[in-house]
DNA sequence: TCTTATACTGTAAAAATATACAGTATATAT
DNA sequence: ATATATACTGTATATTTTTACAGTATAAGA
């Protein structure tokens, strides 16, 4: 199914509120008035847009007539959303690995996978204050993407024998540099033709629990 | 409640089985057809009684606004879908209050509000450097609990006039102290018999898309 | 008997609503 | 370079829809 913008988002959510909230769609100009728009033409296009990419139907000529698609999988929101949304949260030990395995998985959370910028495939819960520079706080949750595709200067998760750690990755030819965020740590440099380094993912989010 | 006659049970099955079918409901015309009046007043009069005894509500004034009237205890996943999981993302912007009027909402994610220790209202995007000691970036995302109950050094949300502040909170009678965690960020200094401070909630979480 | 509720037809006007058209502007893809 | 999608304002009009009013007729209750 094809993306929505931001605003697209915004008019089927407030189709959706209307219908909870009444029973029956919203007209054009209640859109307008929900969402701040001063001509109903930008409701119209908003609703067209969604129409092409089969989130609604509208009846032609009737007043109200909006039909929000519910395709089958979409169906059972709370299904969905349990099936889609319990990501695990797995606590960095000192020397363990930051596998999914049960015996790591401390819990499992309610969280979009869509929500950041990649998609996430568990939590790491971090561990001292190497990166606290960088504003990542012990116990922090970082979001992980796992992938192999990791650019310099980029925060991934590797793991050198058993020992798993948070970092900035710099890369050249053989010799792996992994940066800390805190002057009191030192920067581990591995020359990879002689130790084996393993990338994890990505970190692609953070979550703070006050 | 009072007891339907044949006619109108007839009207408020037509207008179930349209809300099932579109997903909204009929026009007094619509209704006619289906149970082959020839007067659109057959209808009306039909409506009303129905709304009287209490089966349905009428929204005057608005097309196809026909609301069926369900017991309290029939609850409606969607709506609980919605209510839990889409909590909306307000613009901190300079001089502006952190309302859920829908022109501040930027978007909507999905995170359970049960997540963080509290319940999450809304999310707050940070503006300024001023808590960046505390690991609080710029656009990072601050989840917000609405309550007044804030204590001492806790991570509040205030506002003053318009300007919406975060920041650390301390009150000492009328005195009331907003310490940033940033070495060139002054504390703001209210004295509350002269100047009205509005406590609009506590940081309970904080997300981050990097 | 008189009122009230039910159950309709028929007409008309006011109000709500959809929707086309003419613009402006920006970003992204081809 | 030229489309195409997005994201709007603003105006106008045809159509849909509500809703009031004027009737007719039957049945039940006070």
């Amino acid at each position: 199914m094809k993306e929505l913008t931001n605003q697209q988002s915004k008019v089927l959510y407030c189709i959706e509120e209307k219908l909870n909230q009444t029973g029956f769609p919203p007209t054009r100009l209640e859109i307008c008035k929900k969402l701040g728009f001063k001509s109903p033409n930008s409701a119209e296009t908003h609703l067209r847009a969604l129409e092409k990419k089969g989130y609604i139907s509208i009846q032609g000529g009737s007043s109200r007539g909006i039909s929000i698609i519910r395709s089958k999988n979409q169906n059972n929101p709370i299904k969905n959303y349990y099936e889609n949304n319990l990501i695990p949260v797995v606590g960095l030990v000192a020397a363990g690995s930051p596998t999914l395995a049960d015996e790591n998985i401390e819990k499992r959370i309610g969280v979009d996978t869509k929500f950041f910028n990649k998609p996430v495939d568990f939590f790491l819960r971090v561990k001292g204050l190497s990166m606290i520079e960088a504003g990542i706080h012990e116990d922090d949750l970082i979001a992980v993407h796992k992938t192999k595709e990791v650019k310099n200067g980029d925060l991934a998760i590797i793991r050198i024998d058993d020992e798993v750690t948070l970092k900035y990755f710099y890369k050249n030819q053989n010799q792996l540099e992994l940066k800390p965020a805190n002057k009191d740590f030192q920067t581990i440099t591995i020359d990879l033709s002689k130790q084996h380094a393993e990338i994890e993912g990505l970190g692609v989010g953070l979550i703070r629990m006050h």
